[in-house]
DNA sequence: CTGAAAGCGCTTACAG
DNA sequence: CTGAAAGCGCTTACAG
């Protein structure tokens, strides 16, 4: 079924079954109805190539910000969006990149700005913060959706969120642990940051498994995802608690912690979160047991061609979309 | 860069243009060397959306044959396929669906003759055998590519290969199986047929890891994918050997194992592949610890697409796309 | 050996 | 309130 075909139908243009379809108004309330009906009967939807090559006078452009900056993960999550793009580009899309660094609320907020008169929607990781969800207000209100990849923020008018459970990454991270352990023991939780909704989030389903077993949380140390710092507190740590049997590292600081743990000496299970290169290189040499993978350059890659659709007036079925989490451990890296 | 600037610099038509790209000769040597230089220079490639709309006139057709019925992990296969298929209807394609049941070499070479005059390509899942290399072969010989999915053929002329790494995935089984049972004790092995490639490689890796530990296998017994024959084979052999400790499930058969080992009372670690219905529940309940995810919609869905990319004249970049193993355990499940 | 034209399905001004 | 036409980038006959 085309528009041609369904413009012969309702004895009309094309024209006027476009101003229907969209609409536009100014057209005829009889007129309107048949057309209306005959699209409904007909279970009629636009052809998306003949969409696209219009589109493609004037692509229609994506602003993506990623807090790359220093930060392996999104790059992964960047190189999803380049594999949406490279698949639509053709069909009259394109993408704008800011890059920044951490979680600096003005920061965000000025690459927010700075985007917003060039790009007709909005793909970035929010701070969970009341001005950025008032920002977000903003593009909502010129009719510029935004999607949130990664982390979310609460009380937006984000269309959509993509990215993984981080309650479940946590209950899974404890699973594993209470498996290598034998259920028993003391453990050690290495986070990023208390005031990041997702770190916290993964402590807390880390903790509620626990619940379950006979193993405790010796410390919680927070390494604002910091390499150096992860290190310093384990290390002191691991002196005034010899008899620790593992190490979650909920958010990043891997490194550090792996390395306090090899001088230490003590024969600890590490359990971390996410794929960076090099947490695999650990979990490759069995330096690190596991990982829970949530699989970040399927979320840049759902959140951009989500985005697409949503451009295309296509409203996402769900207001969030979870990436699966996966373990990963020496043979499945 | 479109066709018409190629062709106004070169001073020709956009058909002789054309002629050039596609190699369909009759062009002035002279005038095709100065066509193709350009073609390079500006590193040309057709719009998508143009040869999309043009294509729907008479769309592609890809054959899909899933060995379906019965068998719930094929649907998950067809999922994927489906996921293709609804992005890439609009730009010119469609799908022939065939499906069997299991592994009859006669049954598949009918199926794909009976395929054979109307489509311009074949996805499916090969049974190891020569005549099915042969069979390949004829396609092939007729301009039509094969893409292999879930499993592979030896010496054929397939384009490409979709599935995971059978041996890795029992690599992966076993090192969880270790982990549960603190790499100590007897195990026994189901497996689905002696004369599935896949299934030998699940069993080889699994055994490979084995060597590193205190584990022994105890006993491998086939059930050809049968859950009536697991369960009895299993059954018998928990009677004989109560001194197990775990249970791995190489192919199909998984609730007949978990029913033989919930009858006999001991408590044993099952360790299973993939990830139908069945299975979830059982590892939502605990009855089973860990399946080995070889995501099926994903390989589905990317030997759609990449076939759909071959008709178009693009080779992929290499002759096996991998699917990534995940862990699955009661959280992430 | 080469070019001009029609047409795929859509949207966008423009004319009335 | 409505329609005719141009054009997006390509391929496919067809004419010469």
């Amino acid at each position: 079924m085309t528009l041609k075909e369904i413009a012969e139908r309702a004895g009309v243009s094309r024209g006027t079954v476009d101003r229907v379809m969209k609409n536009r108004g100014g057209v005829n309330p009889e007129t309107e109805k048949r057309v209306r009906r005959i699209v409904e009967e007909s279970g009629y939807t636009p052809n998306r190539a003949g969409v696209a090559l219009v589109r493609s006078k004037r692509p229609m452009v994506v602003g993506v910000i990623t807090n790359s900056i220093g930060n392996p993960f999104f790059e992964e999550v960047y190189r999803g969006v380049e594999e949406a793009l490279g698949e639509y580009r053709d069909y009259g899309f394109s993408v704008l990149r800011r890059e920044i660094k951490g979680y600096d609320v003005e920061e965000q907020i000025s690459a927010m700005r700075s985007l917003f008169d060039q790009v007709d929607g909005l793909v970035f990781t929010p701070i969970d913060d009341a001005k950025i969800a008032r920002e977000i207000g903003v593009y909502a209100a010129a009719g510029k959706p935004a999607v949130t990849v990664t982390a979310d923020v609460e009380g937006s008018d984000r269309v959509l969120y993509v990215g993984c459970d981080y309650y479940k990454s946590g209950q899974t991270a404890a699973k594993i642990t209470a498996l290598a352990t034998g259920g028993q023991g003391e453990v050690a939780i290495v986070t990023g940051s208390f005031k990041m909704l997702g770190h916290n989030d993964r402590v807390r389903g880390f903790r509620s498994v626990l619940k379950d077993t006979d193993l405790r949380v010796a410390e919680i140390l927070e390494c604002n995802d910091d390499d150096k710092t992860a290190y310093e507190k384990t290390a002191r740590l691991l002196k005034n608690r010899p008899a620790l049997c593992a190490v979650y590292v909920a958010a990043a600081g891997v490194a550090g912690t792996v390395e306090a743990v090899a001088e230490s000496g003590v024969p600890l299970f590490i359990i971390a979160n996410d794929l960076i290169p090099a947490t695999r290189e650990y979990v490759r040499q069995g330096r690190v047991l596991a990982t829970i993978d949530q699989q970040p350059a399927r979320q840049g890659y759902a959140a951009l061609k989500n985005m697409f659709d949503i451009l295309l007036g296509e409203r996402p079925a769900n207001e969030r979309f979870y990436t699966d989490l996966a373990i990963r451990m020496q043979y499945n890296i």
